[in-house]
DNA sequence: CGAATGACCAAGC
DNA sequence: GGCTTGGCCATTC
């Protein structure tokens, strides 16, 4: 299994209504410090997964996708009854998704 | 085919 | 305690 792969696996396993980590999900993905490639790997598979439950480590949207701006991202957030700031911060206390256990 | 780059995180001064 | 640096894989040019 490729790093790819299981960062869409991960990705696509984040429950709805929640939103996790960059860093959550490399380090499921067996790469602790490997954050960046998360994005890189969203960024070339921007729809083959929800892109819009990862957010960085300050709960903030980060995103650059000038076809999924971050005004995109907050409102499909919104649509799944998560709070989004005017900023573009998320709760993580109350809506990020930290699984403790691997299912794969 | 070699080199550069990309939506991050944490350790080290 | 804030700023700088290193590091990881896949994809594109």
């Amino acid at each position: 299994m490729n790093f790819k792969d299981k960062v869409l696996e991960i990705v696509q396993k984040i429950p709805y209504g929640k939103v996790t980590t960059y860093g959550t999900i490399a380090a499921l993905a067996g790469l602790p410090r490997g954050g960046r490639f998360v994005g890189g790997v969203l960024h070339f598979n921007i729809d083959d997964a929800p892109w819009h439950r990862v957010i960085n480590r300050h709960g903030f949207i980060s995103t650059k996708c000038l076809d999924h701006p971050k005004s995109l991202q907050k409102a499909l957030l919104e649509q799944e009854g998560i709070e989004v700031s005017r900023d573009f911060m998320v709760n993580l206390d109350r809506y990020g998704w930290f699984p403790y256990v691997d299912y794969s």
